[in-house]
DNA sequence: GCATCTATGTTATGTTGTAACACACATAGC
DNA sequence: GCTATGTGTGTTACAACATAACATAGATGC
């Protein structure tokens, strides 16, 4: 039984997740791409294809306001709670968080106005400590 | 003394602006310039410049999960508290709130970690009142 | 064998966003 | 008047992000 596979991923997605996994951040899916060529890959549909799955499976996620992908901080994770992300606009370091609190309160008032909520987005701007303190 | 222009707007901004008040709800970039073509639009950058200024005057906002931008629901705002959206994912209808608990609860981590928070993000992805009764 | 489902490969296209350069216009200083 | 400066504008070309459509390959179940 493995300990860090709750899926098992086809080549694609393994290769896909691999070059997320070993950039420690975000890339695009181009970037990915490009990273992913000497290993065959040829066309974008064969990253997003594989970035769909990763998605859906919890293990990557998606910053909406950088049009990238970043692996799940929680290694070997199968989906956690809604994620939050810290993004420093001075060297790009992204930071998940799992800020329960907030979700719960978005989550509030979402039922008090009858909408069903299907997923949250929350992306921080700004400029991460060792950044501020350097400049 | 006007009431609602706390900033005076140039043209193509007024045309910008008028489009998405009109529209009352998010549009794309490539759809307000098809919609502003009869009024000598020709490229994106028309459209796009207009957007930078008219977000940065809190008379827009942008939706990163939509790649769209839509009119402060604030008629004459001149900018306010970090918003957050509520948007349908069955009629395309957008509602803007200001969770102020919800911020300052983010800014409150942010501060924690030493990130200097800039602006916030925050959309929802669901379902509305209306289109979960009438579905 | 055959239907079905998923993954994959490939070409072409659609959508979203900018770079670079030129010009018009207003305002301030000389 | 005439420069310098700043901002708004117009235009061409291009870069970056994402999907449609169609073909092929392998696994599973009957
Ligand atoms: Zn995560
Ligand atoms: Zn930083
Ligand atoms: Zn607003
Ligand atoms: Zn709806």
């Amino acid at each position: 039984m493995r300990t860090h596979a709750q899926h098992e991923l086809t080549k694609n997605q393994a290769l896909v997740y691999g070059s997320l996994s070993d950039a420690g951040g975000p890339l695009t899916a181009y970037a990915i791409l490009d990273l992913l060529r000497e290993n065959g890959f040829r066309a974008p549909l064969q990253v997003y294809r594989a970035l769909d799955k990763l998605v859906e499976f919890g293990m990557v996620h998606r910053l909406e306001s950088l049009n990238a992908f970043v692996a799940c901080s929680h290694k070997g994770c199968a989906g956690h709670g809604s994620a939050a992300f810290a993004i420093c606009e001075k060297c790009g370091d992204v930071r998940e968080f799992t800020p329960d609190d907030v979700v719960r309160l978005l989550k509030d008032w979402t039922e008090s106005q009858g909408f069903a909520l299907a997923r949250t987005t929350i992306e921080l701007r700004g400029t991460c400590k060792s950044c501020v303190a350097s400049g």
